[in-house]
DNA sequence: CGACACTTTGAAGACGATCAACGCCGGTGG
DNA sequence: CCACCGGCGTTGATCGTCTTCAAAGTGTCG
């Protein structure tokens, strides 16, 4: 399971303050499928994930769902919230797979970026860099095709999961996959299909990405977040140990 | 020319705290078409507009731009700056007519956060409305059809410059707009005719939205935003003066 | 009047969604 | 042990939407 302590959120405290600060939570369990709250409802927790992915979702009255996101052990969830005049939760979580939380409440947040400005600088940058990444992910949904979605999608995974490009397991499904990409399973399918020729192979659950640059190339053409785009550099970054730290104000 | 001193960014600071935060500007002119910043350079300036409209946009080597937004009088550039890793320019930032900003060197937005913490939520605040709103034109972008965009955008066009969707003017081209949406401009040309037979015109610059209700059900049947998405109910708020305040900490 | 930017319209094509059928696998129950 | 089922993924055919290319219309400003 997660070790809480080396979380951003908490880079810069004290072990003293994390200790006083994760005393705030607890622990909670959601079996595989069961939701963390809907859509529509007050929110009333903040979430760190433990163990697991947890989606989130809204569904349109046609039923159908588009998945916002899927978090990993690490993340967080409703931290956008402190500063939101929208008091509700946006759209639905649910456990994709058996998943592990620590919930804190609301007033926990506020109540500890109120009392450690570090903490509050922390979660603001957290807040700003998902600001960023929601812009970027916005462009790239109008500017690029299917498969350019897909190439991109499958290269942030390795460095949000360290996983080698050379070769990896999906974390989860494929359905979960194109939702969270914001197209048909079909299309998703095919579009694998198209991918090989560029390098990049996916078999069940296995992907392999042979010529990472190659890929790049295909996809960063569109991606013109530029500079700091690449895989390659991003996982250079880190395994320089050059994570990004909150600035200080 | 905009009244400086009533905006959001300022709102809960006493005058003589205003008076010393706008020292540290000075107002530039842009006539139409000229350059603020360009994509890829380190960021310099924090930028009030005063008048007149700016466009951001990104463009890949294919030569197509992207436009990120539209920014109007009163809206900033460049916040987010401040609490970001990256240093440079996410995209290109060009005056659309002849436009007047308040330019703030970077350090000067740094140091009024750090000095005054009513001036450093309220820019937070501000951050962390942008990623809302970023988040929401992702989903959007994911799920609606390209007259549902346009005549979303028609909407909170509305809200945004306090016109009456009963009848009013375009601020700028069909070209940008269409940009904007992330659209072709004979899509949205085309787009634009299609709406006609839901009660939404539009002859040259001038739009009349005559049946508001069923616009908005039109467009709010994907825009999963529910609760706060309505332009009536967004209307109706602003008539009550009851415009988001930053929460306090 | 002519140049030019902006917009509209038409026709063809590409792309992704949808519907339908099928294959694969793991689990359940007889 | 096998038959059946349901969840998941692939593949094919078709359809609608948006893009692209091309041409022509509208307006403004010198």
């Amino acid at each position: 399971m997660l070790e809480t302590r080396t979380l951003q959120l908490f880079s810069g405290l004290t072990e003293q303050e994390k200790d006083g600060l994760l005393k705030g939570g607890r622990v909670r369990s959601f079996p595989r499928g069961e939701m963390l709250f809907f859509h529509g409802e007050p929110v009333t927790h903040f979430y760190m994930i433990l163990e697991g992915n947890v989606q989130l979702f809204r569904e349109n009255q046609d039923g159908d769902e588009k998945t916002i996101h899927v978090l990993k052990a690490g993340q967080t969830l409703c931290e956008s919230e402190i500063l939101d005049a929208c008091r509700n939760h946006r759209a639905h979580g649910k456990a994709v797979s058996d998943v592990k939380v620590m919930e804190f409440p609301l007033q926990w947040l506020k109540q500890s970026s109120r009392e450690c400005s570090t903490f509050a600088l922390n979660l603001l940058s957290l807040i700003a860099a998902q600001a960023h990444m929601a812009e970027v992910e916005a462009e790239h949904q109008a500017t690029m095709s299917a498969p350019q979605l897909v190439a991109c999608f499958l290269q942030r995974l390795c460095v949000l999961y360290d996983f080698d490009p050379k070769g990896f397991d999906l974390p989860y499904s494929k359905t979960l996959i194109a939702s969270r990409l914001g197209m048909e399973l079909e299309t998703f399918s095919r579009t694998l299909a198209k991918l090989k020729e560029h390098g990049l192979t996916v078999e069940g659950t296995h992907v392999k990405i042979s010529d990472l640059a190659r890929i790049e190339h295909y996809v960063c053409g569109m991606c013109s977040i530029s500079e700091e785009c690449t895989t390659h550099q991003m996982l250079e970054k880190k395994a320089h140990g050059r994570t990004k730290r909150p600035t200080t104000l």
